[in-house]
RNA sequence: GCGGUUGUGGCGAAGUGGUUAACGCACCGGAUUGUGAUUCCGGCACUCGGGGGUUCAAUUCCCCUCAGCCGCCCCA
């Protein structure tokens, strides 16, 4: 076979696309709930915003983005990710001047990664995000926080987690930094060398190391929980009793970093526990980004999202065994004889249509024993049956395949006995 | 980028250095003249991911390559 869809692309045949419209009008209805309204972004931006908001240093920007240059010699980048095209959106159209704030959005779009395929990770997948912009109320966060809860509830979804930390503000940051590179630094040869690159670019990241997990010097780290200044712990308390106010249980890990620089405060992922899932378990990745708006030119303008895979989704109701409804069970299947009743047939089937009832025919000039067959196999509820006879006389049988009657029926009277 | 594993008809899946590549499902036709279960009968891969090599002979042995899947890093 000569083509072949690219790699980490793929297909969605008719037996999943359904289940992707369900999982979409799921989300979309969970936004209407919590008032976040769509917004559609193109799906390329120029390669500098991505490199500004990222950052630089991160995997997304220095490894996995599909870069090219347009014919007018710019440089484009597929969206790694949709928070910086949605605050690039949020600043250029102004949305800081919407009388109605903060502005709360909602994504459904394909994101484009160069990675390595595995289970639950494409270098094409779908994203549903939400940006909330426009508020540093702690309130928001949890907002946020509970719309993408809400949203594996409603699919039915039970073997998941939230995964809570707080990355503090820009102050606390530094300073813990600084004490990272302090700690680090007289034994960094002992380290790998990812962690000895992170800790010039990133140190933060030498603590979410798997390589030198066993360190001594991981365990005696400073904790970036202890560097927290006052009004940082107090956001991160304020949170933490809103989520407990709404029901909502989680876990506190220290070492939630996140891979994008512009996170600050909340950062949180949502993973599944469920047996058998594979390797990664992340469903859904987010956090506070208040001087992003800035970065990238805008006024100050706190906000927080989340990022969450259509794709994992789906594999984690596939891993619980959740069962989606799939009602595409045919109403009326029209069989006809010869090629006087098939004209009379198409007629008849457009006249179903019309009505809004769902309804096929054979186009492969079958027997009818072969077009009954079809008929069952499609799971059709009726059967017309249209031969000589019936349009000579103007009818047509109409057999319920359920219980196997049958009887003559006009064409308007079929319309309404199936609409019954 | 690195590692493991797989690659036979629409799908699942056997198999062997040598005349016609099992079987199951699906599909098509017939037994049944205008009616979907079941049953029975028949049909359905000039070909075993691609290229090269060894050989009288390769789907089966060797090399290369491509692709899928899984894992590492990291994430959605």
């Amino acid at each position: 076979m000569k083509f072949k869809v690219p790699r980490g692309t793929q297909d969605i045949l008719p037996s999943e696309s359904w289940k992707w419209q369900k999982a979409e009008q799921l989300i979309r209805e969970t936004c209407e709930v919590y008032r976040y309204s769509e917004i559609r972004t193109p799906m390329f931006e120029q390669t500098e915003l991505f490199q500004r908001a990222v950052g630089d240093t991160t995997d997304i920007v220095s490894k996995e983005m599909y870069t090219f240059k347009d014919r007018g010699d710019r440089s484009m980048t597929l969206r790694p990710e949709g928070t910086a095209p949605v605050v690039r959106s949020f600043v250029e159209h102004k949305m800081f001047g919407w009388v109605d704030q903060p502005v709360k959005l909602y994504y459904i779009e394909p994101m484009f990664r160069y990675e390595r395929q595995q289970a639950g990770r494409y270098r094409q997948f779908v994203q549903f995000g939400t940006e909330a912009i426009g508020s540093a109320d702690p309130a928001i966060d949890a907002e946020v926080i509970a719309l993408a809860l809400e949203v594996y509830k409603r699919a039915g979804l039970k073997d998941i987690k939230l995964v809570l930390n707080s990355l503090g503000d820009k102050e606390s940051r530094i300073a813990h930094r600084d004490a990272l590179v302090a700690h680090f630094t007289p034994h960094i040869d002992e380290f790998c060398s990812d962690c000895q690159n992170r800790l010039e670019k990133n140190p933060l990241r030498i603590l979410d190391c798997k390589v030198d997990r066993e360190h001594p010097l991981m365990k005696t780290a400073p904790s970036l929980t202890d560097y927290l200044n006052d009004e940082s712990r107090a956001y991160f308390e304020a949170l933490k009793e809103l989520l407990t106010i709404a029901g909502i249980s989680y876990e506190l890990d220290p070492n939630l970093v996140r891979g994008l620089d512009y996170y600050n405060h909340t950062a949180f992922e949502i993973m599944s526990t469920a047996q058998g899932f594979g390797a990664i378990t992340t469903l859904c990745g987010g956090g506070r980004y208040d001087g992003l708006s800035e970065e990238i030119g805008g006024p100050p303008a706190p906000g927080i999202g989340f990022g969450m895979s259509i794709e994992r989704l789906l594999l984690a109701l596939e891993a619980e065994q959740v069962p989606l409804a799939n009602d595409d069970a045919l109403d009326v299947y029209v069989v006809t004889l010869g090629e006087a009743a098939k004209k009379e047939g198409f007629h008849v089937l457009q006249k179903l249509r019309s009505a809004g009832i769902r309804a096929d025919m054979d186009y492969l000039d079958r027997k009818m024993k072969a077009q009954m067959k079809s008929a069952d196999r499609l799971q059709s509820k009726w059967v017309t049956v249209i031969g000589e006879e019936e349009v000579e006389q103007q009818i047509v049988q109409l057999k319920n395949m359920a219980e196997g009657t049958q009887q003559s029926v006009t064409v308007t009277e079929l319309i309404e006995l199936i609409k019954g």
